[in-house]
DNA sequence: AGTTATACGGAGGATGCCTCCGTTTTGCAA
DNA sequence: TTGCAAAACGGAGGCATCCTCCGTATAACT
């Protein structure tokens, strides 16, 4: 067994790849210029590949939103671990939200893709909800241990807040007033 | 000119008005049962009518939601109206979010109805729109003058964040977290 | 080169949106 | 009452999307 333990299968196809990696880059393009709600046809159009290779590779629309975003989540993830040691948890939490709302701002669609992640009752546990919540759980967790914050408000709910607020404003000036809305919940969320 | 000054037209068809009835209690069961997503031609199966009455009827999806849900608008109008007098506008503002959160708790598909009303840049300004953003900016604004509150959030503001934090959640502990969420942004307005 | 697992592609059935127009119903006036 | 025209009805039909299924093509392995 060459690998690590695997079950000793044959070598994924070269085009099958090639192919995976054409349909990210049709999707980012499509639901960054068609918003969230672009038909898949579109996007196996836009990949030159037939709309059963686009199910095959991913047989929701969740999957594809969750595979053409995964780098993002990462990058919040990585940022929230950076931002969990400071002293004023309040801060730390307006800094991050206020990044990934730029993010969401700027990848339309991300901001849908997140959405089923908020879904705790979704058919499948999405692996960026998990992502997410951890990454929001780290930065609030701190602050409430030391009273500085309200305790009783979960990852999960600021993720919600956070996703529910980007989702789908379509208004001219958007981004700054969610952020204020962002901001003064934080506010809210302090002690005294 | 036996009316208001109206152009004397002919009396509007008996069964139209029956008919519009029918697909307003249709589609209040169906939207109910089956989320605001329920196809239009389920309504009007639901009615018991041709799709081309609905349509008639009523042009566009929003404009059924409009009208289904003008009731339930107009109380929050009231209750907005009745509480604006009070003496500390948070709480004011608090009970008014909590009891719009009831309502659209109970009427599900009512939060995306209003959805397009938070959309300042619809095609078409809708009335309910408009009576939501004037009730919650009547709660805003005397707490703001008195520096009780931040004076740089609208009532358009206080409406979006509602129905953002309303739309789609599906968890079973939907209501309670929400309402949390609501007293907390709450929270976050006050004056420190 | 031959074999076979795997992937491709798109036809096709189902459903929904919305429009259009022939048919039916209703209000009104003679 | 009767007749007429305005108004409403209903659903067929054109278009788009979703998603599945399976015959064909192709890459990996021997």
């Amino acid at each position: 067994m060459g690998e690590a333990g695997e079950k000793a299968s044959r070598k994924p196809r070269a085009d099958s790849l090639r192919n995976r990696e054409r349909l990210l880059d049709a999707a980012r393009q499509v639901f960054s210029a068609g918003g969230p709600e672009a038909s898949l046809e579109a996007v196996a159009r836009a990949a030159e590949l037939g709309i059963g290779t686009l199910y095959r590779h991913f047989p929701t629309r969740e999957a594809l939103f969750q595979a053409v975003y995964a780098r993002e989540v990462d990058e919040l993830a990585n940022l929230a671990r950076d931002l969990a040691g400071g002293p004023d948890s309040g801060e730390a939490l307006k800094t991050w939200l206020r990044a990934a709302l730029r993010m969401i701002a700027t990848k339309k669609g991300m901001a849908a893709a997140l959405r089923p992640a908020v879904d705790t009752c979704a058919p499948f546990y999405t692996d960026t909800a998990a992502r997410m919540r951890q990454a929001a759980e780290a930065l609030v967790r701190p602050g409430a241990l030391r009273g500085e914050l309200r305790d009783d408000v979960t990852g999960e709910d600021i993720v919600t807040v956070l996703i529910s607020l980007s989702y789908g404003t379509a208004r001219p000036d958007w981004q700054g007033a969610t952020g204020r809305m962002l901001d003064i919940f934080v506010d809210g969320l302090r002690r005294g």
